[in-house]
DNA sequence: GCCGTTTTCGGCCCGACTGTTTTCAGTCG
């Protein structure tokens, strides 16, 4: 059973309390909700952590879900869940995924219609709605008939858009949109919300907020986007409207003298908000997205800037990135935030693919090396690493791929480099074989600078087999940096399965390097195993592997990820002078 | 069910919104 399942189920069960007896299991709840929070996060598998006895190092897994879980990897079920469970139809949790509707009204539903098969409740409920039996329901009535037919009419519309977009993505939709709200006189300051400002990886609807003193002005211009397919809600202080690529966006509002707060409590997490307010409560004050609340004068103070209000809980400013209850707040208290890298402090980067022929195994990049080095001049970086896939081993003699390299490095070395400034780095993205031999020989290998190595071929091996293929392929002294580590592809393809301590530890004792591939549906290495490859004092490369000129503008994404696993500039080897990433890779 | 620079017991986040109600339950972020 994998994490995302275990998830699942213990959300399932938080449901189940929530019917049975809300006040009664209330701190269960949550405790449930917590646990599956924290294990769908966890780049650890908790059937790992079972087999090595590490249960207990999982935030928010307790003595007592601890011991279900054991259950759970020993047997395959928990005992006690599916008694918990057995009353609660299984038509019940597709409901849950419409909004409005929850733990309660989902059962009442369910219960009231007898409604019994989970794959087919959402169209059995539609019909009910529109024969009008559910206003006639105690509890319920017309509107909130009417409303279940719209929200289920209009998840069967969202449902092909259900994928998560990709945090570039939703970056440049919101860019759009907010050059847009400039327009309006009215706005004083406009800034993403939520996940998009956290930099998650993926996005599920665009957040913003805007300061102003004239809400009205500001939401008439917001659901008249000329990108809009259609207005969702409109309030005093907020709308909602579907964008025409079938994409939610919410706008709120608030006065300038109180946007901190809001900004604060409407970018989460939620884990990371629940718990300011704990401490809040230990400070004698209660945080609520209008400001602080004191309890001995019942005064609410607001705060214009986000500084100020985490100035008032006794913190340090914490970036949104960071903002996902890790132990971000603690160091906060001890005013020990890193200074997180910024993309200013990116010198050049090592992952490109120009148009250069070399025959390779895999596509070659659209642009050649004189386009993309003034693209590099441009960007003001000192250096560029060209590393094109190395050349296909069926198709050539190790021969053969010698000459074509010493070719390559040729044309390279008398391109334009040295009249513009920026300096050329003679790399490959050298293919790390089924068995862990790297795709060309020593003899290629010496003719370059240093070597990225990845995985491009059978992505599905057991767990060990592919720990020690990685581990093998870096053990080659001109393999320097693991390009694109987990190989996911957002929304396609899970990463593969591997020991990623051990090749952390690989890695740290070695003086190999990670990248952080900021390739839009990669972004990989991930951020949570960042931070955790952090922990080992690791370097890390970040790299846009650009296979045209345009595309080595998303380098602020891979910025973004490094942030988010609280990467300094001193973490990061593309932060080094050219002489220094000689060095390194030297070394 | 979790958790500990007040605690191993006794706490555990906050407000808005909505609909069906005359004071509240359920949902959401």
């Amino acid at each position: 059973m994998n994490n995302k399942s275990i998830a699942n189920l213990l959300n399932k069960v938080a449901v189940a309390y929530s019917i049975k007896d809300e006040k009664k299991f209330r701190f269960q709840i949550l405790a449930y909700q917590k646990a599956a929070d924290v294990i769908s996060n966890e780049v650890r598998e908790v059937s790992d952590l079972y087999k090595e006895n590490k249960l207990n190092t999982i935030p928010g897994v307790g003595a007592s879900l601890q011991k279900h879980l054991e259950e759970l990897c020993k047997t395959g079920h928990v005992y006690q869940y599916e008694t918990v469970l057995k009353d609660i139809p299984e038509a019940v949790f597709p409901l849950l995924d419409l909004p409005t509707i929850g733990p309660k009204t989902a059962f009442k539903l369910v219960s009231a219609f007898k409604l019994k098969d989970p794959t087919t409740v959402l169209k059995d409920l539609l019909e009910i709605a529109k024969a009008g039996r559910i206003a006639q329901m105690e509890g319920f009535g017309e509107k909130s008939q009417s409303e279940i037919i719209k929200t289920i009419e209009q998840a069967n519309l969202i449902d092909k858009a259900a994928e998560r977009m990709t945090l570039p993505f939703a970056s440049q939709m919101a860019d759009q949109l907010i050059e847009y709200m400039r327009k309006c006189k009215d706005v004083k300051e406009i800034y993403t919300l939520g996940s998009l400002r956290r930099r998650m990886e993926t996005i599920g609807d665009i957040d913003i907020a805007v300061a102003t003193d004239n809400a009205t002005s500001v939401l008439d211009h917001f659901v008249n986007y000329p990108y809009k397919s259609r207005l969702l809600d409109k309030g005093d202080v907020s709308a909602s409207i579907l964008a025409s690529n079938g994409r939610r966006v919410d706008i709120k509002t608030q006065s300038a003298q109180s946007f901190g707060a809001m900004l604060q409590h409407f970018t989460g997490n939620k884990e990371h908000n629940v718990h300011l307010r704990e401490i809040a409560i230990k400070k004698g004050m209660s945080l609520s997205e209008k400001g602080i609340k004191f309890s001995n004068t019942g005064k609410i103070k607001e705060y214009k800037t986000e500084k100020e209000l985490y100035q008032a809980l006794g913190m340090q400013w914490i970036p949104p990135e960071m903002r996902e209850d890790a132990g971000e707040i603690e160091l906060a208290q001890k005013h020990a935030i890193p200074h997180l890298v910024e993309l200013k402090d990116i010198k050049g980067e090592f992952h490109i693919h120009s148009s250069f022929n070399i025959e390779p195994s895999h596509d070659l990049g659209i642009n050649d090396f004189s386009t993309m080095l003034k693209k590099a001049k441009e960007l003001n970086y000192k250096y560029l690493g060209f590393s094109e896939h190395n050349p296909s081993v069926s198709k050539h003699t190790s021969e053969d791929i010698y000459k074509l390299i010493k070719m390559r490095n040729t044309y390279l070395d008398n391109s334009c480099s040295n009249t513009i400034g920026v300096r050329v780095l003679n790399l490959l993205e050298t293919d790390i074989l089924t068995d862990g031999r790297l795709a060309i020989d020593d003899k290629s290998l010496s003719l370059l600078d240093a070597s990225i190595v990845s995985i491009h071929s059978s992505f599905q091996m057991d767990k060990e087999t592919m720990t020690n293929r990685i581990i093998k392929g870096l053990s080659n002294p001109k393999a320097k940096i693991l390009a694109h580590p987990t190989g996911r592809i957002i929304n396609s393809r899970p990463g593969y399965q591997a020991d990623w301590d051990k090749i952390f530890r690989y890695c740290q004792q070695n003086n190999k390097a990670l990248e952080i591939n900021a390739y839009p549906t990669r972004l990989d290495l991930i951020s949570n195993l960042v931070r955790k490859a952090r922990e080992y004092k690791l370097k890390f490369t970040i790299d846009t592997d650009s296979h045209a000129v345009d595309q080595m503008n998303l380098m602020q994404y891979g910025v973004d990820v490094a942030r988010k696993g609280w990467l300094t500039r001193n973490d990061i080897i593309n932060c080094l002078d050219y002489q220094d990433v000689i060095k390194w890779m030297s070394k």
